[in-house]
RNA sequence: GGAGAGGUGGCUGAGUGGUUGAAAGCGGCGGUCUUGAAAACCGUUAUGGGUCGUGAGGCCCAUCCAGAGUUCGAAUCUCUGCCUCUCCGCCA
């Protein structure tokens, strides 16, 4: 969420911000009902002023055993104006509230604006593997090993879940073990482990919804998301929270299993673990405060990269144009993997700075020392990293003539010393 | 799921309709004293909105879990929701 006085007295970098990020929103009925809103409060203030001093006098009159009848009648006619104002005033602060919500963040002053031709390569790792026959897909790989039951999962639950056998389930495990080993011990990030439910507020406060709702999975009966990433429970630890200056910036890493309707994706890149509706993540989060925050966005970049270059996966990473930045991001970078048997780069993760868009929806502060409030703080996430398609580089870029996959080097502590994953 | 109790400032805790934004204590901050520290003493100690002022700041409004209601007037009364605790039941 944006701050309101900054956009009433920023109209212009606002408007322009708005057309980077491709976002319609009406300005002017914004700043419209905004002025409205001042007069009306001016007014009301005025009204409850007088009705305050004259219900301290009638406090006085009872207490001297004066009569305070024609006080209080003439009371009556106030009070039934400050009933006039109040409703109206609180009409136009829902529908402030309502623009409020809908407006995306600004994106950073670094950032390209235009639509994700723009986007920018800024870093290539890594060599693409050559083979001296047609690699095949993860899908065929994966079958033909039967670690991954495609079939059985759409049985279970429907198109595009996912059931993990053998030494497929243990390698998924051996994964996120992996990555929170590594981000706790060597990154600095302390290991949380979260609901997967979380309630309405949680999700406004990163700011899946309003606007994201067709995108979840919502249980009606308790009112309750599942989450489509770990970015949702892990910022909202601190909602509404003041959090001490000396404590920043806070490291926050979790593995949770993420949840997406993917409405309307169906037909595009859904074959095998590309687009799934359930899927596990190890999500990177930091709480810092303002003046770091965009070193934090590079150190965090790093933190999720290191994950592929110790794979031996080759990635790309791109710097987001505005027009591709989600809605509450000023700032992204897409670390994308290559994939041997579809040929293809795949977003793997995504690391962002979401400056105090969400601090401020999710009413995160700090305060100094002195126990001054300093502001909102600078909340940022990445994906360190996202399962499926870390999976589908491994078994696309690491398969055998045999239609065997080799396990990465760093992985076979984990896979109980396997070095090769052959059929059963 | 059933029965009951309760949610007050950073914390403990008083307050059951009329100067209560809220006693007291603890903690925090500033000061006196001290070579320094502790103790003692003195002072200070919430947030948001609006408005005036170049500014320091002044003034007004709101806020005692949240929302609705009763009343001239609500921390205090009524209703709803959320949460916590105790007992019973069920349960991985």
């Amino acid at each position: 969420m944006l701050d309101l006085k900054f956009i009433r007295e920023n109209i212009d970098r606002t408007t322009a911000g708005l057309e980077a990020k491709r976002a319609r929103v009406d300005l002017d009925r914004l700043l419209k009902l905004d002025s409205n809103r001042r007069g009306l409060i001016v007014e009301l203030d005025d009204l409850k002023a007088q009705k305050n001093a004259a219900n301290e006098e009638i406090g006085r009159m009872i207490k001297q055993k004066v009569d305070p009848k024609l006080k209080i009648d003439s009371m009556k006619a106030i009070a039934s104006q400050v009933d006039a104002i109040e409703p109206i005033i609180k009409k136009t602060e829902e529908e402030i509230g309502q623009i409020l919500m809908t407006i995306p963040n600004m994106p950073h002053a670094s950032v390209p604006v235009g639509g994700p031709e723009f986007n920018q390569e800024i870093n290539r790792w890594g060599k693409q593997p050559i083979f001296d026959f047609k690699p095949k897909t993860h899908i065929e790989i994966a079958e033909n090993l039967d670690i991954i039951d495609f079939k059985r999962g759409t049985k279970l639950s429907g198109s595009n879940f996912i059931l993990y056998k053998d030494l497929g389930a243990r390698l998924e495990r051996a994964l996120y073990n992996f990555m929170l080993d590594l981000h706790t011990s060597q990154h600095g990030y302390r290991e949380m482990f979260p609901p997967v439910l979380v309630n309405a507020a949680s999700m406004t406060g990163t700011g899946q919804l309003p606007k994201m709702k067709e995108d979840m999975y919502h249980l009606q009966v308790d009112d309750l998301y599942l989450i489509p990433t770990a970015e949702v429970p892990v910022t909202n630890i601190h909602r509404d929270e003041t959090l001490n200056e000396e404590d920043l910036p806070l490291y926050y890493t979790a593995y949770t299993t993420c949840f997406r309707r993917e409405a309307g994706s169906y037909g595009k890149d859904t074959r095998g673990l590309v687009r799934v509706h359930q899927f596990d993540k190890v999500e990177l989060v930091k709480f810092v405060k303002p003046e770091n925050s965009y070193q934090e966005l590079e150190k965090l970049l790093a933190n999720a990269r290191r994950v592929f270059e110790l794979f031996g996966i080759p990635y790309r990473v791109l710097m987001l144009a505005s027009g591709d930045l989600s809605f509450a991001a000023a700032k992204c970078y897409d670390i994308e993997v290559y994939a041997a048997g579809l040929d293809k780069w795949l977003e793997a993760s995504s690391c962002s700075n979401f400056e105090d868009f969400q601090a401020r929806r999710a009413n995160i502060a700090y305060k100094g020392k002195d126990g001054k409030k300093k502001g909102f703080v600078h909340t940022l996430n990445g994906s360190g990293v996202a399962l499926p398609r870390t999976m589908i580089a491994i078994l696309e870029n690491y398969q055998t003539k045999d239609g065997d996959v080799v396990v990465p080097e760093v992985l076979r502590s984990y896979m109980g010393g396997l070095d090769i994953i052959k059929k059963r």
